[in-house]
This record gives structure tokens, sequence and C-alpha cells, in this order.
DNA sequence: ATCCTCCCCTAC
DNA sequence: TAAGGTAGGGGAGGAT
């Protein structure tokens, strides 16, 4: 070791560690403030590569055939045997040289000369990062004022001094590559499931994972809406001035007579629409998210034997078509890999696009293509990057916006739905074409991207007609077109038909509905099975009998990764799997859920597959093998799972360097909080017949309709009102279960994955507010402060102000007296006047709850009386009455 | 018949 | 480089 070492750290070995990481970012911010975007850092190696060996080392068969191949020659360092010095310089003088001449001192000032090298401290930063606990160069000292001065020589001495500790056993193999950028280099480093932060890592950047979650989240978020139910929608009232606003004829839709309407909604390339908000500039052109940067070539990885792989996958497919009963000429077999460069290629990207723009889309690219293949369609294809947030949002903002109308809603997922709307257009007496223009075009507004919505009599019909109605268009399918427009609809069209069935179907000569429809019942369920053979029956003539589901119960919690997985040992298995379960334990205790059967999923590399795979770190081409375990008890407790899941692993008895993708799932489940859950679920089962029937004859949905309801003037005074108390319930639409156990597990769930605070306020739904307003009307009444100035009383104060007011009222002790009472229903009748009915509904609210706090006869009095001039008021501007929950 | 386990398929 | 998850429906075939 150095001598210098002990005197000044400074000038002595420099340890690797956090340094590192520090020192990379400020050369990224030196290299790209410089502008020389051209002069990759590695350029001051000259061409020079260095594998040090490791598990993916190349062999040094290989290694002279690459170098070889690139006029270039190979070395064995002879001091340590596991680090190999290849070079595709033309120099031979390469052959002989040790580690002292791996860096030319001339490269190294030039580099410095050109301000892309601060010092010979920057330069060790490019090695290996695996290697660098156990590989120690002595720094030099350096002046670096002078540094431009410095002459060569001086360079040279204490590169002399390179000391290795010992051998570099397990690094991976790039040093160097005179290929990539700096960036590059840094991500040489690639965290693969060994990694302790690993599932993390890759879940946050998993779009799969991201866009499975998210729609369970709105799956749980309407049925919590749902049971809240405690909602006016006020947004009704402001609809029809919307819709006349925009197109005078047709305020009134007197001919109504669909029996049910059913609308599917659905944003237009929702991953590139989001990300387009950020990159306006790319509008118009074709785009495609991804997480590649586009096209540069990659560093070649040993063993990737692409043909081999992809010839598999063919192989595959062909197996099927031929179980299937294919002529195995008849169909060429078409698949995801086809179009693919090979590794290193220009069109040699194994990154999977997720959304691309309609103008890439005219191309024939699609989503899940691989983005080589998609170059090869559109070499001038634009790549922006995901925005998982930005997902989050416009989601959450798209489903508060349908949720002002109505919750009737069956979420399909964070981007899609399908709506029963029948009673609120008949209710709202407008047609589905002017609903759908008036909430698309709201919806852009908020959110800045396009959606589409079809209508039908079924979700089949609603779902066609979106397909029909995109990109950023509307879609009534109608009873007289259904026959004609099911005719020429794609078989693959059909919600349910995959690849699969499609090429089932197409061996047996048809393509098309129409032609489908020329096969029985019987011959289509002995081809595909009964439940299937009937619903494809029922589908090919545009019929669906599957009633929109607005409640889900979850049936299962699973995890599972299958990027990443390369195990040395079969502890490092064992230790993913812990990691894994807990994973599902958290996840489990999310959904307030235990489990009695667990299953492990394993996928392993198939015996004929390349060890090492066409897509990096992917899983290639595998075997899949599930095995499950019945408990006597359910369970959600990490470890259970763990031992039962290793058991099941040993069982296996899969060698852990074969493994390449691992899930853990938890099925037959039961709900936490016993007690809670079952009287829940009487209740619930008691309110679903009540609801039922009230459905059929009681369309509205939360705003009341009179029935026989001469006018009145406005404040006339009633005896009594009809609307509020115990007695009322009749009214109700749907019950709500007593609070329990539910409310917090959706907040856990939007906690960790929905909420969304980054919701800027144009995004803020009403619904949210009224929401949160139920729950704390004290300090959201606060927070909505409006500062209308009017004349005289309670008019011209803050919500604040008002809140106040009521507030010492209450608190006074005194008997309240007659004008007090007339100066807040006054108050209130302005609020009506004025649409201010989401502040109105909050108001009441506080005001019962003030007032049952109290609980005195006079009080009561007071709130019943306030109540009936309040719902005359609505009456007479709105004919409605306003709903208010029990 | 009905259930169970494993597997396949589909959707986003 | 690349981030190939997750849930549900259903079929095949054996156990009961």
């Amino acid at each position: 070791m150095s001598r210098r070492d002990e005197k000044n750290s400074d000038n002595g070995f420099e340890a690797w560690g956090g340094y590192m990481q520090a020192k990379i970012s400020k050369l990224e911010e030196q290299f790209s403030s410089k502008a020389s975007k051209e002069n990759h850092v590695s350029d001051i190696f000259k061409g020079i590569s260095i594998f040090v060996n490791g598990y993916t080392v190349p062999t040094a068969d290989e290694l002279k055939d690459l170098m070889a191949q690139h006029g270039g020659v190979y070395h064995t360092y002879q001091r340590h045997e596991d680090i190999v010095i290849a070079s595709n310089l033309p120099d031979t003088k390469v052959k002989n040289m040790s580690l002292t001449n791996i860096v030319k001192p001339e490269w190294i000032t030039e580099s410095i000369a050109s301000n892309q090298l601060l010092d010979y401290k920057d330069f060790l930063l490019y090695s290996n990062k695996h290697s660098q606990p156990k590989l120690k160069f002595q720094k030099m000292s350096i002046d670096k004022k002078n540094k431009k001065e410095l002459s060569t020589d001086s360079w040279v001495e204490p590169i002399n001094n390179v000391d290795i500790e010992r051998p570099l056993l397990d690094s991976s193999y790039v040093i160097v590559d005179s290929t990539n950028s700096l960036k590059d280099i840094k991500n040489t480093d690639t965290k693969t499931a060994v990694d302790p932060n690993f599932i993390s890592e890759f879940y946050s950047n998993s779009r799969l994972h991201h866009i499975s979650q998210l729609g369970a989240c709105f799956k749980q978020y309407i049925n919590d809406l749902r049971e809240k139910s405690n909602f006016i929608f006020a947004a009704h009232i402001n609809l029809r001035d919307r819709i006349k606003s925009y197109n005078q004829h047709s305020s009134f839709f007197m001919n109504f007579e669909y029996n049910k309407i059913i609308m599917h909604i659905d944003m237009d390339c929702f991953f590139v629409s989001v990300g387009l908000r950020k990159h306006p500039e790319l509008k118009g052109k074709p785009v495609a998210v991804t997480h590649s940067k586009g096209g540069l070539s990659q560093r070649k990885r040993s063993g990737v034997n692409r043909s081999v792989e992809f010839e598999l996958y063919r192989q595959k497919q062909a197996g099927k078509l031929i179980k299937a009963g294919v002529a195995i000429n008849d169909i060429e077999i078409s698949t995801r890999i086809d179009n693919i460069g090979d590794e290193g290629n220009k069109f040699g990207s194994m990154s999977e696009i997720a959304s691309c723009s309609y103008e890439a889309r005219a191309k024939g690219i699609c989503n899940g293509m691989f983005m080589g293949a998609a170059l090869r369609l559109c070499p001038e294809l634009q790549t922006i990057p995901y925005d998982f947030e930005g997902y989050k949002e416009v989601a959450y903002t798209l489903y508060n916006t349908i949720a002002q109308y109505t919750l009737d809603i069956e979420a399909v997922s964070c981007d899609e739905m399908y709506v029963h709307c029948t009673d609120l257009l008949k209710n709202l007496n407008v047609s589905p074409e002017d609903f759908a223009t008036v909430i698309r075009e709201e919806i852009r507004e908020k959110t800045g991207c396009p959606c589409s919505t079809g209508f039908g009599g079924n979700r089949l019909q609603a779902r066609l007609a979106t397909k029909q109605a995109k990109p950023n268009g509307q879609f009534f399918l109608t009873a007289n077109l259904i026959e004609d427009f099911m005719f020429d609809i794609n078989l693959k069209d059909l919600p349910g038909v995959g690849r699969q069935t499609s090429q089932k179907l197409e061996s047996l000569g048809h393509q098309t509905c129409g032609s489908l429809q020329s096969l029985t019942l019987a011959s289509l369920q002995q081809h595909l099975g009964n439940k299937t053979g009937a619903q494809l029956f029922d589908q090919c003539r545009g019929r669906d009998r599957n009633p929109l589901t607005y409640h889900t119960v979850r049936k299962s919690v699973s995890a599972e990764v299958n990027y990443g997985i390369r195990f040395e040992t079969n502890d490092q298995c064992f230790h993913f799997l812990n990691q894994l379960s807990v994973e599902v334990q958290s996840r489990m205790q999310q959904f307030k859920v235990k489990g009695k059967c667990i299953t492990l999923k394993l996928m392993v590399r198939a015996e004929e597959a390349p060890v090492e795979t066409a897509k990096f770190l992917g899983h290639g081409f595998c075997d899949v093998i599930n095995k499950s375990v019945s408990l006597l008890e359910a369970t959600n407790d990490s470890q259970i799972i763990l031992q039962e899941v290793i058991s099941l692993c040993k069982k296996l008895n899969i060698d852990p360097k074969e493994m390449r993708g691992i899930g853990i799932q938890v099925t037959k489940l039961e709900q936490l909080n016993d007690k809670l859950q079952k009287s829940k679920g009487a209740i619930s089962k008691f309110l679903s017949n009540v609801t039922k029937d009230e459905r059929q004859d009681k369309p509205n949905l939360c705003m009341k309709n009179e029935p026989v309801s001469p006018k009145r003037p406005l404040l006339s005074p009633r005896k009594k009102s009809p609307i509020l108390g115990p007695s009322r319930s009749p009214s109700k639409r749907r019950g709500r279960p007593p609070k329990n156990s539910k409310l917090s597990t959706s907040k856990n769930l939007m906690d960790k994955f929905l909420q969304c605070p980054a919701i800027k306020n144009e995004f803020k739904s009403p619904i949210k507010n009224k929401f949160k307003d139920v729950e704390e009307p004290k300090k959201n009444i606060e927070n909505i402060e409006t500062k209308r100035i009017v004349k005289s009383g309670l008019l011209g104060l803050s919500w604040k102000q008002v809140r106040e007011l009521l507030r010492a009222w209450f608190d006074s002790g005194q008997p309240p007296k007659q004008c007090d009472v007339n100066m807040i229903i006054s108050y209130m009748e302005d609020m009506i006047c004025n649409k201010n009915i989401d502040k109105l509904y909050i108001l009441i609210n506080f005001f019962r709850r003030r007032i049952q706090e109290i609980n005195n006869e006079i009080w009561n009095e007071v709130l019943n009386y306030v109540l009936e001039q309040v719902q005359s008021a609505m009456m007479a501007v709105y004919n409605k009455r306003l709903y208010f929950e029990d």
C-alpha cells in the first residue's frame, strides 16, 4: 500500500463507497452542462474493454472470438487469472500490457484537457462498482489549478502502484465499454432479486404492477363510495344547463324509449395522453411510452441466443395450434418477437411499449410490442417515460367526475369503466349523446386527456361502441344498428376472446361474428367448453346477459416477480421468498383478509432454452410450475406463508440457478373482523333486497323526485317535514351498513396507493370534497370560504364566519329566536338559488349534527322547520328535494 | 354429481 | 439493456 495513503487521505488509496455515487452525480452534471454529449466518457479509454471474471463473464474462447471479430486482441492478466483484458485496439502492444498500461497516460491528459475529467480520482470511478471494495487503485495527487500543465509522464508513476487485494470472484463483467455513455456505465450495476431492495425498486418501475394495483384500488373505491352513498348529486343540477349551452335543440329528450342503457368509458391511449401533458411538443407525433430511451445499441451479454429462444416461443405456439387441430402450414405463426433485431442491433430493444399514440398505431405499432419491432415499423417513433403519479391523478379525476352523476359504476381498470346510466338519463331527461358530449368535455378539461364513450343496451354493446368511437369520440349503438354492426365485428375484438381462442376459431374457419353466427350452440360448446361456448354464442349476436357488478369481493391475494430473478444458491431463493411473503402479508393486511390456501408459482428455465435470456434479466422461455397447500386455519402471517412456501419449494426441488420467476398466491380468503363482517353481511343482504325493489320504481339517485306536489311559494310554512327523520327510510336508495372497518380498509388502501396528494386544485372533484366534508364538516366549512358580498344578514359573511356564528348560537345555551332561525333559512335559500347545493348540504349536516347533540325539543323543532323550509325552496327551484341519509 | 388441484386464458 | 403483475373465469382430469 502506498505511503501517501497514511499521510493524507486525499492522496492515498481511495476507498470506494458513497463517495462513488456522489462523484458520479457530480460528473453527470458536469458532462450534461458541457453539452458534450457526443463525447462518451468511455472515449477516454479509446476502445478498451475490460472484462472482470464473474458468473456472467464470457469464456476465454468467446472473448477471443469477440475480439477477433473486431480485429482486437485478447489477453489474460498474468497475476490474477480472473482479470481479463481485451482490446479492440489495432495496436498489438496490448498483447503484453499489464494493468499499468490499461490506460495510457495521454488519454487521461487529453480528457483533462477537454474538461471531461477532473483528476485521476474521477477516472477511477468508471470501474465496475461491484469490484469497488476489492479493487483499489492508488490515487494520484493532482493540482487541479495546474492540471493542464501536468506532463504525460507525471501520470505514469502512480498507476504503476495499482494493487489488487484479492481476486474479483463475484463481480459482474463489464468495467468499461467503449460504446456506452457515462449513464450506461453507472447502470452496469443492475440489481437482481438478490439485492435487498429489489422488490420495491422493481415494483416502482413495473407498469403491470401499477396497472393491476390501480385497477384494484378503483374497484374498492367504488365499493366504498356506494356504501357511503351519502351523496347528493348536485352536479345533476348543472348538467342540463351545460347541455343547453352546448346544444340548444336538445334541452329535452322526450322520446326516451330504451329499456336499459349502459355506457362504457375509456381513456384514449391512457399512458400516452397522460405523458403528453408533460411533453406537449410531441402531440400529433407517433409516441410510445416505454422504459427504453429509444434505439441506442446495447451492451452485449454473453450467452444470449435470441434465435434459439424465439424459435422456442414459436414452437410452443405451433404446438398449441396443432393441439387445436390446425394444420401447421395453414397458419403463419406470428408472435411478439417477430421483427426484433439481434442484441446490439438498432432494432434489438426488447423494452415493451406500454401504450402508443394513434399516430403510432397508424404505422402498425400496438401496445405490448417490443421497441425494436416498433422502430422497424416507424423509425421516427418518439418515446416518453412513464408517469405513474400522473396516471393516478388522472384516473382519480376520471372516476370522481363520473361519480358526480351516479355511483352505478363498474370499475374495470384505472382508465375504464361501465356505467349503468338508464336511470340517470331518464331522470335528467337528456340523451346519451348529449350526456357523453358534456362529460367527455368535462374530463378533457379536468385532466387534459381525451376519452371515448360508447353506449349500448348491454355491456358488450357499450364496449364495442367505444371501440368504434375511438379515438376521442362517442357512439351510441342503438337497437336497430346492432344486427348489422355485429356482423362485421372481428372475433378478436370480443372481450374474452384473446389470441388462443381467436386462433382456434380461425382454424374452424371463422374470423367475424357474422360468420360465427352460423355455428350452433352445441358445436361452439364442444370446441370451447360449456360456458365459453355459450358466452361466445351470445356475444357474436350482440347479446350479453351479464349485469354490471358494482360490488366486488376479493378472492385472492398474490405477489409475483418474474423479472430479475437470478439466484446462485437456495438461500438466496429462500431469502427472496421471505421478502415476497412479507409483501403478501402486507397486502393481506391492507385488504383485511386471511387465507387458507397458499400457492407457489415458479417459472423455471426450460431445458432447451438458453441460460442467458433474450431480454435483459427477463424470464426467457420457461416452464411454469404451480403447487399449492391447504392450511387448516386461515393465515396472513408472513412467517407461516414463508414456511409453507419453502416447504413447497423444497418439494419441487428446482435448481435455484434455473429459476426465472417466483410468485406467491393466497386463496380461500376470509375477512378479518369476523363479527363486524357477519353483522354487516346480514344487513347488506337485507338491504340489497330492498334496494332491488326500490330501484325499479325509484330510479332517482339522491335527489328525490316529489311524487305529487303542487308548487308552493317559497317559504310557505308546512306543518311537518315528511322528508327527514327516521321514518323516512323508504326513500333510501341503498343502505349504509354500520360504520365499521370497511372505511379504514379503504383508507389504508388509498393511503398506500391511491391517495393523490398531488391533485391540483383544478383536478379536485366535488365528490372528493364532499366525501371529506361528511366526515369533518367543521374543518371543511372553514376551508371553503366564499367571499360573496351581499346586502344583509348572513349573506355577506364568509363560510367561516357563518360557521362561527352558528356555533356561538348553539353554544349560547339560550333558546333559539325566530329571527335567527329566519336568518339561517334565508341564507340557505340563497344557497339554493345560487345552486350552491354542495355547501348547503354541508351546512345542513353540520346543523343537524349540532342539534342532535343538543337533543332538546325546541331545537329539534327548529331543525325540522329549517329543513322543511329548505325542502320547500328546493321544490320551488328544482322541483326536487334534497336527499339526506339518516 | 361435486369438489379439488393444476393449468390455461384473458384483461387491464 | 429493463423493470414480463395480478385477478378472475373456466376447463381437464382425478378424488370423493
